[in-house]
DNA sequence: GTATCGCCTTGACCCAGATCAACCCCATTC
DNA sequence: GAATGGGGTTGATCTGGGTCAAGGCGATAC
């Protein structure tokens, strides 16, 4: 079961994200840029990357698990499986995103990359030393995991009582906003991003089969809701239509 | 909307219960023998108790939320309303189950009483600032954040891909497993407890109509997995039979 | 007593989304 | 360029759970 890579040499291609290394839970979501030289300083000896291919495993559920990190560019998943064979996505994993458990032997879920990824892991014992001296990055840890249960929590009331269509449109919208983030592209008229799943694997996360997956995208399309450049690059004219759709209250402040 | 209501003097009920304050974040769930003292010398003095009767209204969404704390008795939980008036429960918090979140100001969700409780409450301020000084705070803080994004998620398999009858034996269950450890029950066979939680409840929890709840509710027991005595007392004379019809893989350390 | 109210149950019917099945598209490979 | 195979679409049909509606049951009020 266990399927470790080895720690792979940094392609050439990769050579322009990682010095800055823009997933790392310490440096991109800055603790304290007082004391963040020092904490660099400790942690460089025990951090490293690792890159996957689309498709690969980054580690099966229940497996050991020595290393958190974050995403640096990429996406990835997490799922549970039951015995059945039924799936459920349980998060998205986009860069800057993190991975792991402080204090967790094991993962919890399966680690899937959707797409080629590059990871910034730190070995876990260190990192748990300086989680334990730190208050500042146990803070941020705190904070971080916060932000994932509240992601959680509103992804329960998706699943719970959300119509196909809303579910797709609320999956579009969170994958919009996430990735013009990262591209600081402006918008309000016009967002335009790849959707870096497979219709099965949006049918995971969404609890529902790929067949309605299909229908309903169709659907939106056909609504003009989105325009579609091939089967994953997704045109949203108009990002406060999208939202309606999703059955969001608000715009959670994306819009002005 | 917002809706404070008054500290209640401490009823003579519950004299027995909060001297100990089994919910308490800092005490029941212990964070460190060495240090425990000096940090409840610090938060005596910003520690307080609150009480709410079955139905009320703890906070609002939205509302500011100036105290973080820990329910000692009874049975709260956490809802999300859509503008349509579609409801899902995102937790469900039982005793020593903490409430608020550290660094937010505003509260997510609705927290509700659904039994009488007795809350353990903190002012949020000074306790941030415990937070800030003591790593093992906000280790510990982190921890019981790690834990209910376990939980979330493992609800979120429930409402992607279990059917009506899976969900009910998930929910039964988990407040199976709960009730038992807090009443320090031997079992492995027979277990009862009260179900805290109306049909309408159950159904926000586990994104179904009460109808459907009621009508599973029925077959469980028809079909021998459980009794009833009343509409809220539940017997459960096989836990592996319930985990079992819940669709779990594992028996989560229950038995055995 | 009986009226009322909140909560629950049960039945009849309906529909959104699952299931089953055929087919399309397009990138690889030989 | 034919074969293969992994996504993706679309249609036909089925069904689990939703919706609508009619009581039941026990607690509190008068």
């Amino acid at each position: 079961m266990t399927q470790i890579n080895p720690i792979p040499a940094l392609k050439s291609s990769m050579a322009v994200a990682t010095p800055d290394c823009a997933g790392c839970p310490i440096r991109h979501r800055a603790v304290c840029a007082k004391c963040e030289a020092d904490e660099l300083a400790q942690l460089e000896e025990v951090k490293y990357y690792r890159s996957f291919e689309a498709g690969q495993t980054v580690i099966w559920s229940g497996d050991r698990m020595d290393f958190v990190g974050s995403i640096v560019s990429g996406v990835a998943t997490l799922t549970q499986t039951m015995e059945d064979g039924r799936r459920q996505m349980v998060g998205l994993l986009l860069p800057s995103d993190f991975v792991g458990r402080p204090g967790r032997s094991g993962a919890a879920y399966d680690v899937t990359a959707t797409t080629e990824i590059v990871m910034c892991c730190f070995r876990k014992k260190p990192f748990e030393e300086l989680v334990a001296t730190t208050p500042h990055i146990a803070q941020r840890l705190l904070e971080m995991t916060l932000d994932e249960l509240d992601a959680a929590r509103e992804w329960m009331l998706v699943l719970g009582r959300k119509t196909a269509r809303e579910k797709i449109a609320s999956l579009l919208s969170i994958v919009a906003r996430r990735s013009v983030l990262a591209d600081q592209a402006s918008l309000k008229d016009g967002v335009v991003f790849d959707l870096p799943l497979t219709r099965e694997a949006m049918a995971d996360y969404l609890g529902l089969t790929l067949e309605t997956v299909s229908r309903q995208v169709s659907a939106l399309r056909r609504d003009g809701v989105i325009q579609l450049d091939g089967k994953r690059k997704v045109m949203v004219p108009d990002m406060g239509r999208l939202m309606e759709e999703a059955g969001d209250d608000s715009d959670g402040g994306f819009l002005g």
